[in-house]
RNA sequence: GGGCGCUUAGCUCAGUAGGUUUAGAGCGCUGCCCUUACAAGGCAGAGGUCCCAGGUUCGAAUCCUGGAGCGCCCA
């Protein structure tokens, strides 16, 4: 921070001047505008009467601080303003203490606002402030740093400003000068140390130029040579860089690191800028003797004055420039922040990234949503509404913690806690590890697989596969909590509810060969799941035979360029058929063959491999292909693949859903058509589009053909 | 005052490039199950005018304009 100065200084871009800072009058130190907070509050607007110096009738205005008016130094009014145009130029008399003060025509003032009329009060008001430059004004302070009134305060000396308030209406109202008082909701400026409202005030600190220090951090920015995700930030980033105003650096406060200044023999202006007193003795001797007598400010750094410099100091950048680790590391890969402190931190360690090491800090920068309460309202000390998150850690595990909130935070979108959020990711802990526990339960023989268990690994393999390119592709465009959902269902479903229930052995042996595949996989499942929750993936991991290592070292799995028989349309047939079955036989139903009618060859190679998993998933123990469908026989409501069974009693109840299909097939077929008979969509719609509508309608036709004659069928016997 | 975002199932939220028959998930709900991994579970199911109104397009939850409601940031 120390050389960040002094090199800051060397540059010209730290100054010291005397300027309208914010001021927390309990904590008594400047802030930066960052550390503003600004909230909406009930206030009131006082119309306050000021007579016209030599003339007997007055000029109202409106204020929300009646107390400053014993600061005031003018009245402004719009240059534009027809009501007050004769009165530019003349003299009003500030009531309380009879100042007389020029009224003066200004653009700033506002004809719509109160009575049009502004009192100035340069001492304690930003914008009062440029006026009375502009109009080269007195400047009274009537504020001591603890925002009590001064000597310059007249009758209001001494008192707090909340009672110098109240203290004078009531003169006002003595004095009839008080015209009314109206409710009003403002934004009134906060201290997000204290709480307290801000004070403007006229302070003497030190200043970082920003303009020069924002240039190369903005274009760096809109240029994409740093990407933000979500991109949207880049407006905020922006708006807050083209109009970027002066840090204010210097705290008031007793903890810090001390601004590295020395000012020489007592005087407030002259001051040598150093690493070191040592240092600084030596330029000051040289410049004023050597009888010099030095004192260093007693201000310190802003504390975010560190932060900036972070992903320089962290690889010792300042000491050690040219080290291994900075040169290797730097710049790193992403930053992952809230947006609720892009100014405070990220914006500015961009600047200083390009400003020291003349290169960016990060690639990325990710902003992840903000954790808010059932009400929307930010977590905070003083409203109490934080969870304790190491109860919630005792409760639910710290993976679960994890889990629960990245599954339902998308980039960028806040997100309202509820432990309900918790429970989720702890059943699924659960799942996972008993999954894990089922496994490791089982035993290796030297037998040979089976066709069942051989196609049940190789349907496995496919859709872990497959699974692996969408996450991976997934995580490279940031999409954490979508990829987190994928590898859920994967878990859940694929694995543990149709992997293992179909591969699961009744005396708990599995030949070796097999065992070790679902040991692979388990492998590759915990990785894929380590970044989301690395603490029970890495203890599961390494119960699995032969595990060297730590999961978190281990290649993140990826997709295998293979040619599979499966695909998607595959996969959702199995699904389907294996439900439908098991509704079948819920119903009361006992069928022993599921036919399958043929379709094209090459389509029932996509199947074939399946049945072993229907078999082990249902009831059913046969498959039959034929080319039609036997009559009588019970038609599933399945897509892509047209299958039935024998299950004559649920004919009535078939009848109906068959129905239902037949007008719901028809409706689509319909529209489909109407579809491709359209010559736009004919000629504009991309060919493959154009084409899977045809194999569609095709779809559509044959099933629908086959509902009808079901239905034929079912009416005839 | 300026900027950004949100509005999809009872609740909390996903929905990528406008196009995959039927828009998804978790919770909650209904029915059946304590089946030797898991009742923090299994199986089956119900539930949606995608805020409103226009527009662009062969085609809109998705793009554009306007409106309503809500939220955030900045001054």
């Amino acid at each position: 921070m120390i050389h960040v100065f002094v090199e800051l200084y060397n540059r010209g871009l730290i100054y010291r001047d005397l300027k309208m800072i914010n001021w927390d009058p309990v904590a008594q130190t400047a802030l930066s505008d960052e550390e503003v907070i600004y909230k909406e509050v009930q206030g009131k607007l006082y119309y306050v009467r000021y007579l016209i110096h030599g003339e007997n009738r007055y000029i109202v205005i409106a204020t929300t601080r009646p107390e400053t008016i014993v600061a005031d130094t003018a009245i402004a009014v719009n240059p534009e303003d027809e009501r007050y145009k004769d009165l530019i130029g003349k003299k009003a008399i500030v009531p309380v203490i009879n100042r007389v003060v020029p009224i003066i025509a200004d653009e700033y003032v506002d004809p719509e606002f109160g009575t049009g009329a502004l009192k100035v009060t340069p001492a304690h008001d930003p914008n009062d402030f440029e006026i009375g430059k502009r109009h080269n004004l007195e400047v009274i302070d009537v504020m001591n740093p603890d925002a009590t009134l001064n000597e310059n305060a007249g009758p209001l000396r001494g008192l707090s400003r909340e009672a110098a308030r109240k203290r004078i209406v009531e003169i006002l109202k003595e004095q009839d000068l008080l015209e009314k008082v109206e409710d009003i909701t403002h934004s009134v400026g906060f201290s997000e140390r204290t709480d307290v409202p801000i004070e403007p005030r006229l302070s003497k600190q030190w200043f970082v130029k920003m303009k020069p220090l924002a240039e190369p951090a903005l274009k760096a920015v809109l240029e994409g040579e740093i990407k933000f995700i979500p991109d949207r930030f880049i407006n905020t980033y922006r708006q807050w860089m083209e109009n970027i105003h002066d840090w204010c650096i210097s705290r008031q406060l007793w903890w810090g690191h001390r601004i590295p200044v020395w000012y020489v023999n007592g005087s407030e202006d002259e001051f040598v800028v150093a690493h070191d007193e040592e240092e600084a003795y030596k330029i000051a001797r040289q410049k004023y003797g050597d009888d010099v007598k030095l004192e260093q400010d007693p201000d310190v750094l802003d504390t975010w004055f560190s932060s900036w410099l972070w992903p320089l100091s962290v690889f010792n950048y300042f000491q050690n420039p040219e080290n291994k680790d900075f040169k290797y590391y730097y710049p790193t890969t992403v930053l992952v922040t809230g947006p609720d402190i892009i100014f405070f931190w990220v914006a500015r360690m961009i600047m200083a990234g390009y400003a020291f090491a003349g290169e960016k800090p990060f690639h990325d920068v990710y902003f992840h949503g903000i954790i808010r309460d059932k009400l929307g309202r930010k977590m905070s000390k003083s409203l109490g509404n934080s969870p304790d998150v190491l109860k919630l850690i005792d409760d639910y595990g710290a993976d679960s913690l994890r889990m629960g909130v990245l599954m339902s935070s998308p980039a960028g979108n806040d997100l309202l806690f509820d432990e309900k959020l918790l429970e989720q990711g702890r059943n699924f802990a659960n799942k996972l590890w008993n999954a894990v526990r089922l496994i490791l339960s089982w035993e290796a023989t030297n037998d040979k697989p089976t066709e069942s268990q051989q196609a049940t690994i190789e349907w496995f393999r496919w859709r872990l596969n497959s699974a692996i390119r969408q996450v991976n592709k997934m995580m490279d465009q940031y999409r954490l909590s979508e990829a987190l959902k994928l590898l859920y269902s994967l878990t859940w479903d694929d694995f543990a509810s149709w992997f293992l229930e179909a591969i699961k052995p009744h005396n708990k042996k599995l030949p070796s060969t097999v065992l070790e595949q679902v040991y692979n996989f388990t492998d590759t499942i915990l990785r894929l799941l380590h970044p989301f929750i690395p603490m029970i993936t890495e203890e599961l991991w390494h119960r699995l035979p032969d595990r060297q290592g730590f999961i978190a070292l281990a290649q993140y799995p990826l997709p295998q360029e293979i040619e599979y028989p499966f695909d998607e349309y595959s996969d959702r047939w199995l699904k389907e058929t294996v439900s439908w079955l098991r509704r079948i036989f819920q119903e009361g139903e006992k069928p022993k063959i599921l036919y399958v009618k043929k379709r094209e060859e090459e389509k029932m190679q996509t199947i074939r491999g399946l049945y072993p998993i229907i078999f082990a998933l249902s009831p059913i123990k046969e498959v039959k292909e034929v080319d039609d469908l036997p009559a009588g026989t019970l038609p599933a409501l399945t897509s892509t693949f047209l299958v039935a069974v024998d299950a004559p009693t649920l004919r009535e109840k078939e009848i109906q859903r068959l129905q239902k299909e037949k007008k719901r097939l028809s409706d689509l077929l319909n529209a489909t058509r109407k579809k491709l008979s359209n010559q736009n969509f004919i000629s504009r719609a991309p060919t493959h589009v154009i084409e899977r509508e045809k194999k569609k309608a095709q779809d559509i036709e044959t099933q629908l053909q086959m509902v009808e004659q079901q239905l034929e069928r079912l009416f005839k016997t």
